[in-house]
Parts: structure tokens; C-alpha cells; sequence
DNA sequence: CCGCACCTTGCATACGTAGTCAAGCCATGG
DNA sequence: CCATGGCTTGACTACGTATGCAAGGTGCGG
């Protein structure tokens, strides 16, 4: 019954109807009375007829498709963030056109989204290069940075308050009375990494502290193992480490255990970022700063739709508040306990 | 200078040529000399011209979309498989519509895919409904259904080998002395779930076994934690659980080892399916079967692509071969080890 | 009973591109 | 020198839908 190719036109010579009133009688706020609207409806039904979005994208000129661009999924916080991102949009009636960062093509990248005619764009990893935030932005086409931020860019942002969670982190392993206090950073110039770093020494130096050591793990599984090596490679060893992200905290507890024989919390206190789901686990159990997922999603694709209804092309940026996930990989005086 | 909208019109008016050799230019197999192209490519550049994707896909039929339908992404498989995918399609010049299931609207979001025109779809999650699965093959489309099995419907799949899967695990717990061996099943009607136990009561009958206790964790981790509860709750107590997918084996590991203070695998043996990344983690070291990812994504664009291409709808079922990984949560006889 | 406004419907057109067709050009070979 | 064939190019049309416009119909008030 339902062929390969039903336009409107076919339900419109069925119904014995213009293809005008089939086009009206699928939209919304059209003018149609009731009983053509039955009637195309039956037809339609008949002939096992849908719209066709690309068609209407044309004429209308809205795509309702939203580029979403991500550099990996293995770091859990993407795959969380792009399932509620993409079940919020399609709820609103748009659609998630996934896009892999691709290393050497970025470019690339920006055109073929351009040549679908998204409506909206969100860029979701910390790694991507502020170059390409840029290019996006000149296009017009609304921009949403997912926790990371890029001051000279007209991009809108949305990210947690990683500089306050850099703060907590610092008070909670200094009134905790750590002293040889490390951090392993992720990516150099991600914003996130540097908020979270200069968030956690300003809150060193409000302790009367200093950074005991520093590693580059660049937000990778491996690069934050051997960073821990470095770390633990000099005679005198940190007391704690305050990792830039969960995904990364999790090789180092693995490295502390099985490499080193150190016992977490008793001989290394070890602090994330992200509170992704692992955390909890009880393999882990790791202290985090949560970045609040719901909050973020809701904030994206509000200031998406918004610039997209309303056409205006306000830059807005939003920070989430964050707070402490206190778990037991963080030893804690006594006292406090 | 690059404008809202440039079209190939605009191209075409400043190199002062027909708008046919725009298109021409931009697409590689047509006839055009060299000098026209390097005309046109430096107007389009002037001007920051990109020929429009929905324009050509409705004047060509050809939307290069593939939809990618997925029911969650907390299970670290789907993001790996997601990535991959995504990556091979753009490789190809496809892009990615992603789809998330809305219990409840699950017919609503095959409209959806099919308004979009999309040249291919992927399912690629174990707990898809059936009928969903029979309702997207209905529609002519080539459909791959990814980790999933669907007998009675035309749509091809791709799966690992889960019946010698569970084979494998029944072998490596048998031949290594447990005698009270235990499953905890995903989704009761997905076809993961019925192969890989399936295969497992067939692997441990070979062995002379029957099977000691069965609970249903419903690929969730609650789930499996709750199943796990259950299964410790009579007075005598399984020595090893094979668990339908790693992601609820990490969840069966807390509890064992959290909640009820037993050892693994000292005390219970454990062992998942997938080899998720988290398998290798140290806090858990669990020994399960292997999913080739590569090979899985290979086989559904290869499927997917070829059906496209040859406009033959040739159903195919690829099974890829499965290995076990051992690590350490499987207590081996001391002769074994 | 007439005029007016509102609602409904069909006609025609536009969106931006690809491909068909015919015409023009050039080179080659007889 | 001319005929033929191949290569380029431009004009034109089609893809499937949305919408402005005009025409027809209906109801209401005067």
C-alpha cells in the first residue's frame, strides 16, 4: 500500500483537493476548516503519506536541524550531555545532526554543517579549538559553546563555574590539612582547564598555599596515567591531586593503586571534575565537582531556541553553579569527619 | 562579506557564467573544463559560497542522511559504537541524524526519519521493541539492526557472536571448578539476552551443569544491583554470576563487594559481556566477553552503503567472532593459571 | 435586502540545485 | 577544406512543499 514516493500532490488528487489545502492541513496554524482537514487526513492516511522535511526546509527555509559537534564520547560527560541534549530538542521539534570533530579537518567540518542549514550549533568538548568556535560564529547561525567558553568569540556559552569548583576543591583538601597539593591539568588551552586551575590556586593562595606540582594529562586516559607517573617520579610525593576531570581522575586512582602500591584516600587524596557516573561506583568512589547536567542542557537549548524564534543574535553566557560531591577518595581530618 | 544567503545564482552572476556551471563545478564527476571550475571556485570563495545540502538532496533524492537510533547512552557501548559510526559515515560523505527512543512515541520517531528523507537507518540498541524494528524495515529503507536480532523481519543485522559467547563464559567457569553458577539477564525479549544465555546453559550442559540461579537485571543498574540482592538473599550462595552486559556487571561488582563484603573473585566469580573501556579499569578488572567494535561498525556501513549504492535490498545477518578477555575477576584453578 | 468582513480554498509561484537537451566550439582526420 | 565527433556551456525544467493573492462562500448587522 504505501509506496516508495507519496507527495502531496497524490493525496491531493485522492482527496480530490488542491495540494495547497494538503500543505495547510499538516501545518499547524494554517487556514483550513475542520472537514477539509479530515478529509486530507483520511486520504493521507490511505496512501501512507509524510511531509518531507527537506522539502519544506527549502521553502521555509528552516532545516529544524541543530549540529551538535563533539570531539570524542568516551569521557562520559558527552554521551550524558548528548542524550538529554538531543531528547530536549526533540521534544521541541528539531533534530541532532551529529558531527565528529575530525583532527586536521575541522574546517571541513563547519562547511558541511553550513551546507545542511542547521538552524543552531553546539559545540560540546572543552578540546576544540577556539579557531573553530570563531569560524562558526561568523556565520550567523546561532552558537552554543558547551562547557567552554572563548571570550573573543560572538558565540553564546554555557558551562559550570569551574573556577568556583576550583576554589571548593582547593578549600576542601586545605582545611583537610594536605600540604604537597598537585594538579593534573587537561587540555592546555581549554577554558575549562584553566578556570579550574586558576579557580583552585587562587583558593591555594586564600589558604596560604602553594602548588606543590603540576602534570599535563591533556583529558586523556593515557596522558593522565603517565602524568601521575611524573608526578610520583621525584622523591617527595604530593599528599594530593586535584584532577581536571573525572575520566582522567580514574586512570590516576588506577596508576596509584597498582602501579605505586599507595593507598587512596590514606596516602594520596585524589578530587575530579564532572561527577560523571562512574564516580559513584564503588570502585571509585571518587570526590567531584559536579557539573550540573540538566541545568546546562536546559540552558542550551533555551538560548538556542531563543536566538532562533526571535532572530536576535544576543551573545549570552550562562554559568551554572556547581558544588561538592564529597565521596571517600579525599582523607579528611578527624575532626571533620 | 560572506552573506546570510548565497546561492549558486549569486556565484554564477559575478563569474558571469550560468548558474548550471556553478553546480557543475562544485560536483566532481560533471563536465566542466578546468578554467571554468578555478572561475567559479574564485567567485564562490569571493563571495563564501556553499551549495545548499537540502536544495541537493531534493533535487538529486539523495539527502545522504543516516539516522541512528538509539535508546540510551549511559552504557559506555553505545557511545563507542556511536562515535565509530559517525566517524566511518562522514568518511563516506553520510552524516548522522541522531535519534533517541521516546518510550511511549516510539512510532513517532520512525515518522521522524522517514520525514527526513534519510537513505539509511541504524537500531542499534538491545532493547528496541520488535515491532519498531519491523515497522522501519516496512519502509524500504535499508535498516541495519545494530547489537540486535530480529528473525521474522527483513531488516539486515549486525551482532556478535553471543551464543558462543556465553558458550566461552559456561566453558571458563566450568573448567574452573564453580559448581553454583548464576545469570543475570538483560531485557528478556532482546536477542542479545536469549543468545548469550542461550549459549551459556548450552556451554554448561556440555559441561554437565545446569544452571544455579537465574535474576533479571534489564541492562539497567539498578537493575542488576537489585537482581544481585536477590540472588544472595537464600542461605546458599552462587560462586560465580555471569552477567548479561559489563555495564550491569560493575554495578553486580559493588554490591557483592559494598554491600554483602565478599571478595571477587575470591569468593564470586564475575564475568560481563562487551569489554566496555571500564572493564580494563582497575577498579574492577573484569574478565568478559568481547564485542569487536571495529569489525561491528565496518560490517553495518558496509551493509548500509552497498544497499544504497546497488539499490539491491539484500538482507544480511553478519555475525562477528567473539573472544573472551580474561582478567581478574574470575577465580582460575591454580593448574590454570 | 444589501454590504461588509471573515473564513476557506485553489492557483500560481518560489525555494536552490541537478540534470537534460541543444547549441556552440575546437580538433582531428579524410 | 570540410565533415564528424567530442567536449563545454547555457537555457530550461523538475524536485515537494509553503504561502501570497484573488475568488468564492458564509454570516452578520444595518
Amino acid at each position: 500500500m504505501p509506496k516508495g514516493k507519496v507527495t502531496s500532490g497524490d493525496v491531493a488528487k485522492l482527496a480530490r483537493v488542491s495540494q495547497s489545502a494538503v500543505s495547510r492541513a499538516f501545518n499547524e496554524g494554517a487556514s483550513v476548516s475542520d472537514g477539509m482537514r479530515a478529509r486530507v487526513k483520511k486520504a493521507a492516511g490511505k496512501l501512507g503519506y509524510r511531509p518531507n522535511a527537506i522539502a519544506r526546509a527549502m521553502i521555509s527555509g528552516q532545516s529544524r536541524l541543530i549540529a551538535v559537534l563533539v570531539a570524542y564520547l568516551d569521557n562520559q560527560f558527552y554521551p550524558i550531555v548528548l542524550e538529554q541534549l538531543s531528547r530536549a530538542l526533540q521534544d521541541k521539534g528539531f533534530h541532532v545532526l551529529l558531527f565528529m570533530t575530525n583532527p586536521g579537518h575541522q574546517d571541513e567540518v563547519v562547511q558541511q554543517m553550513m551546507e545542511y542549514q542547521v538552524e543552531g550549533i553546539v559545540m560540546a568538548s572543552a578540546t576544540l579549538s577556539s579557531t573553530l568556535a570563531r569560524e562558526c560564529a561568523q556565520t550567523g547561525i546561532p552558537v552554543v559553546l558547551l562547557n567552554r567558553y572563548v571570550p573573543s568569540s560572538p558565540a553564546s556559552s554555557v558551562t559550570s563555574d569551574n573556577a568556583e569548583g576550583g576554589r571548593l576543591v582547593a578549600k576542601l583538601l586545605t582545611d583537610n590539612g594536605h600540604r604537597r597539593i598537585a594538579y593534573i591539568a587537561g587540555h592546555e588551552d581549554s577554558s575549562t582547564n584553566t578556570d579550574r586551575e586558576s579557580g583552585f590556586l587562587t583558593g591555594l593562595e586564600q589558604a596560604g598555599q602553594k602548588l606543590w606540582a603540576r602534570a599535563l594529562g591533556n583529558y586523556t586516559f593515557d596522558g593522565a596515567a603517565e602524568a601521575t607517573r611524573q608526578l610520583f617520579a621525584s622523591s617527595e610525593k604530593p599528599d594530593a591531586i586535584f584532577v581536571a576531570n573525572d575520566h582522567m581522575a580514574f586512570a590516576v586512582m588506577d596508576v596509584i593503586r597498582n602501579e605505586l602500591a599507595l593507598r587512596i584516600p590514606d596516602d594520596v587524596s585524589i578530587v575530579g571534575f564532572d561527577n560523571v557516573p562512574e564516580s559513584g561506583w564503588g570502585g571509585y568512589q571518587l570526590t567531584t565537582v559536579e557539573q550540573p547536567y540538566a541545568p546546562m542542557v536546559e540552558a542550551t537549548t533555551k538560548i538556542l531556541l531563543d536566538q532562533i524564534e526571535k532572530k536576535s543574535v544576543i551573545r549570552r553566557s550562562i554559568v551554572v553553579p556547581t558544588s561538592l560531591v564529597v565521596r571517600n577518595s579525599v582523607k579528611l581530618r578527624p575532626d571533620k569527619r
